[in-house]
DNA sequence: TCGTACGCTGTACATTATACAGCGTACGGA
DNA sequence: TCCGTACGCTGTATAATGTACAGCGTACGA
């Protein structure tokens, strides 16, 4: 069977996957030759390639080459390349930074979390492209989904707005690198810089734009664009999204605990 | 050369993309045999195939099997698939319903173009998933941005604003539909719905979880799971989210216009 | 009428994940 | 102490992809 589209998590046997991620003991009686390696060996060397080359860099040819080793040796240790993405994306979990911002105003917690989110997708910038419908149940993302959780506990939110809310915030961070993260991408499988794409293909559409017919678009389109270098600036769409994004939850929160 | 990564715009040669998009003539002075099919019908093939069998059963064989031809005949109506694929949004833009709503509240106004970009996603399933950073600069998506800013005029926003509130909208719409297009494509690719799959990793994470270590996890994560039935119900975070983008959204529309 | 520009196609190649079978190693039981 | 066998590792093979390349035949311009 083919890997078609391997930039989803769960998308191997959930038994053998959690087994991985959980790292239950394997059935004892060791026989046979030293292993040469281990599970965490094989995710640090595909996190490193996938780090430096991006998801279309991550291939068990490539990690099994940084690792000195023929690609059929790593399916010793992994059932498969889909479950090695999920332990890659649970180990990164377990690595963010969680600082205890207890007592704080929520405005500052919630900003504390995407922060932290942020600085994830910048440190793994494949993670913000990979979709985690069906999150890695590890460790890792348990530990990230209940520190991320403290941060709206006591605002008077139920349950169901609780994870609500922090999924509006999280999918909005992840949205904004997704961004950063393809650009760079893109740049690299084209050759081409945005901004080099921008000023090939801006004069081009000079010429068959009629700007009266499309004032706005126009208008706004150059505004945009010369603000910004390019015509999207991710650092920019970040601090107003996030701003906008707090002040949408103010309203809720505030109706929810009326004394604050 | 072989394309990595095709669910991205604008991977092709501007100009020959900006060409095809606005259906520049070609040099006159036909010869040799009468061409049997032309853009148009190879667009609508290629997303008739995409709409039913998702980003990755867009390929160059199927949809010449689709015309009844063979594959590099569609060489000679787009240079690549990269092209293909802008050419194919933009007449999906196109196509999108553009509601006149001059004089409506301007919650309505927007709430109806996060409606119209919904019904795109819901409609061409593949629109949701495609990196649009490089914009199909096309009469298309030309005409889709001149009238999603209109919603956005006339409420003393300068040209910088207006810009980022339409991308931080359409930016929520997008990544909502992405969830939901990507659990389809999940399914069919492992041959088992989200709900199969959380049948399955539920009780096995119960098995190695602590609940007393994770307390807010479990529960809101117990909360949720059993209020939608999945984890993650698209169309609720979708009303909670646009609810809560457009209250952000009036705290700074409101300043810019305190009469209304 | 004929040369040639152009539409169409078959073959070929590099790339991917991974199934399969073989080879050699070193441990458990005698 | 010794040997059978479980297991680590690897080479080969397969199906699928986009598309370069060269050839074949057609029908228009002169």
């Amino acid at each position: 069977m083919t890997m078609r589209a391997p930039d989803v998590t769960g998308g191997g046997d959930p038994a053998r996957t959690l087994a991985l991620l959980w790292r239950e003991p394997s059935t004892a009686a060791r026989r046979g030759p030293q292993r040469g390696l281990n599970l965490d060996a094989v995710i640090e060397a595909a996190t490193a390639v996938t780090d430096t080359e991006g998801l279309t860099g991550l291939t068990m040819r490539r990690v099994a080459q940084e690792l000195r080793v023929s690609p059929m040796t790593l399916y010793t240790y992994v059932p498969g390349k889909a479950e090695l993405l999920d332990v890659m994306l649970d180990a990164a979990y377990g690595r963010m930074s969680r600082a205890d911002t207890t007592g704080q105003p929520w405005r500052v917690r919630l900003t504390a979390v995407a922060e932290e989110n942020r600085t994830l997708f910048e440190t793994h910038p494949w993670t913000a492209t990979v979709s985690t419908l069906r999150p890695p149940l590890g460790p890792g993302a348990i530990a990230k989904y209940e520190h991320e959780l403290t941060a709206l506990d006591g605002l008077g939110l139920d349950d169901i707005e609780m994870d609500a809310c922090l999924t509006l915030l999280l999918s909005f961070v992840q949205a904004n690198a997704r961004v950063a993260a393809e650009a760079r991408a893109t740049a690299q499988l084209t050759t081409m810089t945005d901004e080099q794409w921008w000023a090939a293909a801006g004069p081009l559409l000079a010429r068959v734009l009629d700007p009266a017919a499309y004032p706005l678009a126009t208008r706004v389109g150059n505004a945009a664009g010369t603000a910004h270098g390019s015509a999207h600036d991710p650092a920019h769409a970040y601090e107003f999204g996030l701003r906008r994004l707090l002040d949408g939850l103010a309203t809720l929160i505030e109706r929810a605990t009326p004394a604050a």
